[in-house]
DNA sequence: ATGCTTCTTTTGACTCATTCAAGAAAACAT
DNA sequence: ATGTTTTCTTGAATGAGTCAAAAGAAGCAT
């Protein structure tokens, strides 16, 4: 977990102001990987209660565009963030129960970064998502 | 493009009704691919004017569960259909405009579908989007 | 063909995640 | 401290998608 400290000068590094709403956002991000906007709302109100709804949707957008954290949306599903780490990953959602989790790239770090025809395209970044059925929902 | 015939053997193949609904919906789809909801209740009903818009969503559920059509949401868009066809393949997207290319699986059919650690998941799918700017946006 | 049963569609209202807008407050630089 | 700029609060609005009940087709059996 990361300090006090810590947080302040993650968001200066990225050229954001401090504030008290966007130092619960990130912390609620970090203690809840996955969660979606109203889980995050619920939890930075734990440690900052008077926090609008609309502040979380700001913060969660500027801390994004930063590259502080990372969003991600399964079809069907609400908006989902994670803190941003550099080791590249993608997602296995549970069909049935909709549960998460990290999983490494297929074929070593930049495969899936390189489609076999691009189109022209620049390629940036790719979402990859899992369909499946998790350990309970399988048995 | 198919026939009307074709279409309605591709219902009754799937154990649906043939409705006038969902042909102009199965139409629609074939005639303009990635299209989202909004952009398919207009095509259909320029063949059948009285279309309601909930007749569009039921049909595209109940095609997509029948395997006819697929759907697939880039995060922050909204949900777009293609008619299904077995060649798997992936989608580019334009972080500018918007559009939208396909492309074929990265290292062979079945690679992306093979993540390194599954957490236990049973794997049915995989939906990959790359993310980057499409060959008018980069220049 | 006719009638019956079941599945679809229409209609219209509703939900709820997300966005918009304007004034108030907080953060930072000087 | 003061002023400027960014961010937050408040409250309302937007709009894709869903719900529900009654009306209407599709398909099956007689």
């Amino acid at each position: 977990m990361l300090s006090t400290l810590d947080l302040q000068e993650l968001l200066r590094g990225a050229s954001l102001r401090v504030t008290r709403p966007r130092m619960a956002v990130v912390s609620a991000v970090l203690a809840n990987p996955h969660a979606d906007t109203e889980s995050i709302i619920a939890a930075a109100r734990a440690e900052l209660p008077e926090l609008s709804h609309q502040a979380v949707y700001d913060s969660l957008r500027t801390l994004t565009a930063a590259g502080l954290l990372r969003c991600f949306q399964p079809a069907g599903s609400l908006a989902r963030y994670e803190f941003h780490v550099e080791n590249n990953h993608h997602h296995v959602v549970c069909r049935l129960c909709g549960f998460i989790a990290d999983v490494d790239c297929a074929v070593g770090k930049a495969s899936c970064l390189t489609p076999s025809s691009d189109h022209g395209f620049v390629i940036e970044t790719a979402d990859v998502i899992y369909w499946g059925l998790c350990p309970s929902c399988s048995s």
